[in-house]
DNA sequence: GGGAAAACTGGGAGCGCTTCCAGTTGGAAC
DNA sequence: GTTCCAACTGGAAGCGCTCCCAGTTTTCCC
């Protein structure tokens, strides 16, 4: 920490003997700029190691050159989902192409509320990115409260946002539900992930789909949360209720290795007596035992999509919403 | 989207009929403002919905209003970890507590190392926290090189910063190593991670010593980098030399993880063939079949107490480096 | 009731950068 | 040589907020 004041435009200018306003174009690569005194220009910036400071450009130029990437999720322990990890290495990748900062905010509690809503009133970001909101997530109605563009990662439960981007994950599930249908399995239950999620409830959507298609009894579903311990706990009860399963069609990769937990303290083999099918892809499926047949999403292509969007929306672009298609990958478990 | 613009301090002073000092010192609850002035103000904010300008507010204070938490790591696939979530949780907890904003930067690419100084030198942020160096990280000599406060997560390999936080990563593995002796394993071998990093070497030495200390001959070591699949092969690569291994000492869960699969794999069982020992006590410790015994560190704590140790910086005062305690976690694995 | 100390008050000068605008310059065309 | 136009140039006015400072009002003692 040496108290050195960074050099201001000024300093740059009257070295490079121009003035402010011609030191100025040079740094944004505007026109009407000599090549001498651009070259004179640069010279002086290069010497004096001149960065322009964020906050003054910021004033003068009504952006702040930072976006949000706010997480909402009601469980801190959600968080520790590779899926997130996935999500920001994707936003990150499409941003480092820019000069954009990446603010991160955890929405999660009231506290991670109010932050958000701060942001948004005072301008500290050009634009917000919002992840897996719940369905009674008052997350959802601040799109359209601010001037500020906003794009949705996944879908509110109860509204369709202006811009999103989102996996097929109806067609995704119905594909899972598909597969272990093909394999001959007719006692086919699902364990869910929260309800009160666009996606959980969209996945079930598409195990009903393919049931309705199969003629097969769809009652067999246990609800959960997206994590391990409640995978394991809901296929526990799904064993007590309808002992018959022979297969299972989890809400995440998660859940599925809860199952799996499961399946094998209570003595059954997979896939030998219960298929099992999980969703997401994440490395996750490849350490569990044995490996998990799943349903790719592109997490970090979404993570990328999400960010791409909110760039165009920026730049003043009108972007359409997008949703990702997933695919079966298969593998030992069903 | 609606094009209202935020009103400003001006419109407020206007409002409440004062000068716009004097709304100033209402917002920041100076002194030298009578009761009734400071009352016309606050309720004129509270009308106008008014939140300041922070890049105005940055200008003229010339301090930001956000911290960054550096993640350095060369490859992406090693911040899906949950111990980069958990750092992550424990900084964001810290200053949820204050108005400070939370610049995410993955410095992994070369990408990432320049937007780091981009950042470090605009004065975009008013303290930086810096996780996870390896050995010939340029990042390490960045701390004193400017003018704005550095704590580092961990330590760098051959430097010791002036602030840092970190675990006893060498106690914690002697623990570990001391224990699977206890148990009366004689042939313990040793999986690192990367032998570029503090961290690993730490564990390594607190290995060694636990070794010396029994008489017991350390010379089985493979090193792996901190993921799964690494894990795994280094477990294999261990079967094929020393066959003879009883015990592993694991430089991280995920390594444990994947010297379970491996032991496995080639028909050995645990704990009764080979005793296995994690280190960090992550989730994915309870994942495991069977349950990892392992070190803990608090990785919550660690992200807590790094996000103190740049708000007191900041605040001005001199805290001390911190070195936080592991303990040995008894599960199923050894 | 007088005087000094304490408490307010608002004007104004920045913080560092962008950008409008009124000039200048330098050629090319005539 | 003019005339004209496009390409430059730099002064100056902000962007919204903080804070110093000189001046004004209150409050408090004796």
């Amino acid at each position: 920490m040496g108290p050195k004041r960074q050099p201001t435009l000024d300093e740059v200018a009257a070295r490079a003997g121009v003035s402010r306003s011609a030191a100025s174009r040079v740094i944004n690569n505007a026109r009407h700029v000599s090549q001498a005194k651009r070259e004179a220009v640069e010279r002086a910036v290069a010497e004096l190691g001149f960065v322009p400071n964020p906050a003054a450009r910021a004033l003068a130029n009504q952006q702040v050159g930072a976006v949000v990437l706010a997480l909402s999720h009601h469980d801190p322990a959600l968080f520790t989902d590779p899926f997130f990890a996935q999500i920001i290495l994707g936003v990150n990748a499409e941003l480092e192409k820019t000069e954009l900062e990446l603010l991160l905010v955890l929405a999660d509690t009231a506290q991670g509320q109010t932050r958000l809503q701060r942001i948004l009133r005072s301008r500290r970001a050009d634009g917000v990115m919002l992840m897996a909101l719940h369905g009674d997530d008052p997350l959802a109605a601040l799109a359209d409260q601010h001037d500020i563009p906003v794009v949705f990662g996944g879908r509110p439960l109860h509204a369709e946002p202006r811009w999103y981007v989102d996996a097929d994950n109806r067609g995704g599930s119905r594909l899972a539900t598909e597969h272990v249908i093909g394999l001959g399995r007719r006692h086919v239950a699902v364990i869910t992930g929260q309800m009160d999620t666009e996606a959980a409830t969209a996945r079930h959507r598409g195990y009903l789909d393919a049931m309705a298609v199969a003629g097969l009894d769809p009652a067999r579903v246990e609800h959960s949360d997206f994590t391990e311990p409640g995978g394991a706990a809901a296929m526990t009860r799904l064993l007590a209720v309808h002992p018959e399963v022979d297969a299972v069609v989890a809400g995440s990769d998660a859940i599925a290795a809860g199952a799996l937990r499961a399946l094998k303290a209570h003595g059954r083999t997979v896939p030998g007596d219960v298929a099992v099918v999980g969703f997401d892809d994440l490395q996750t499926a490849l350490h569990t035992d044995p490996q998990l047949t799943t349903v790719h999403q592109p997490v970090h292509g979404l993570g990328r999509e999400l960010a791409k969007m909110l760039l165009s929306l920026i730049a003043g672009e009108q972007p359409h919403p997008l949703i990702l298609p997933t695919r079966l990958v298969r593998r030992a478990s069903a």
